[in-house]
DNA sequence: CCTTTCACATACCGTCGGTATGTGGCGGTA
DNA sequence: TACCGCCACATACCGACGGTATGTGAAAGG
């Protein structure tokens, strides 16, 4: 017995779970809504019905993998207790979850273009910028590292990591995500206090 | 009295000129073909004659801002003659360079979706991340830099003042540029060989 | 059991990127 | 200078796309 919101949620689940997947494996501009719905099993009729249109279904869709990428974050960093590590764990989850290809299409290369930057930002700032924005305000809080605007910080550490994860996906050196973290251990070493 | 060679390379620098300032003005997807042509006084059979297609066009345009932001980068780094500021007036260059709404749209958002991370990223190895990795190549030879891989460092300050720049451009705090380049100086400081 | 509602399905439209073909004038040749 | 071939475009057209207006049948409520 599935009633009618039952089946309205699992409709919605399976336009984002397949467009989630056809986007990510061709990208956002090469999926048409007729291959969407096709492999949805349902019409266009319902893909309107659920969402404003193609930007709002991916929308959709890159809120799911930017909670999940936050998910990963926040567990790794709730593995210790000390500030500091929990900044680095946190740090090296995110590039390791940024490694994976469903989620660099979605979230890093057609993220911004669909939905314009700023939109973008905003759902970034809301799960996994949001977090490292507050590990370093806290370790700023504490003393941890030198006083200064958290602001541009988190802006740069976001990039330099997103930007990593992309090349990481497609680099061939066996050390070269062990490289990347370390080198970004190195520029995290140099926000602390005592460097100043 | 023009002739045929110069009348071409006219047509095409106009196609190019035109449609960089609406992709940049409104985005890639957001401009149609027909709406380059008017604006350039052609029609689309010229077009055509001269790019392969949409994306082709945007390519040009691409090639043409990175070009003119490694210019902007490689002018700064000659301004000393000491490797170490010739690295820190690059980059801070590049970061003001990034700033400018019409490289942004172009060489930042839209770019890596139109024309996938790896072409992307071809371009931008052979224009400004080529003299990044040069000067950080360059560092680490001389003894200043801790000894390390550069490729993974140089795309994580790559990305960090991609990132950056797209945040100052829509930043509203009158010491957002300081500050964020005073961030970047610290995160290089980090890299000195003296503080390993 | 009847009616209302709503979660879809169906049919259709304007516009887009792309292509096939036509054409007029410049440039080399006799 | 008369001719001709070539080439830089212009014209006309196509399939596919995102989006919309409308129809429909089954579940929920009385």
């Amino acid at each position: 017995m599935t009633s009618r919101a039952e089946q309205k949620e699992r409709t919605r689940q399976t336009l984002v779970a397949e467009s989630r997947r056809l986007f990510a494996a061709k990208g956002y501009a090469a999926v048409g809504l007729a291959e969407i719905v096709r492999e949805s099993g349902v019409t266009k009729g319902a893909l309107y019905h659920h969402f404003d249109g193609k930007p709002a279904l991916f929308r959709a869709v890159l809120e799911q993998v930017q909670q999940e990428v936050a998910a990963r974050v926040v567990a790794a960093a709730e593995a210790t207790d000390d500030p500091w590590d929990r900044l680095c764990n946190g740090c090296a989850a995110f590039v390791e979850a940024g490694t994976d290809p469903e989620v660099q299409r979605i979230m890093l290369i057609d993220g911004p273009a669909v939905l314009g930057w700023s939109e973008w930002r905003a759902i970034d700032e809301t799960t996994s910028a949001a977090h490292l924005a507050e590990a370093l305000t806290e370790l700023v809080a504490d003393g941890t590292i030198t006083p200064q605007p958290v602001a541009p910080l988190t802006r740069l550490l976001s990039g330099a990591m997103n930007e990593a994860a992309l090349w990481l996906a497609q680099s061939t050196g066996p050390t070269d995500l062990e490289d990347t973290l370390t080198a970004l251990s190195q520029l995290l070493e140099s926000l602390r206090y005592r460097n100043q």
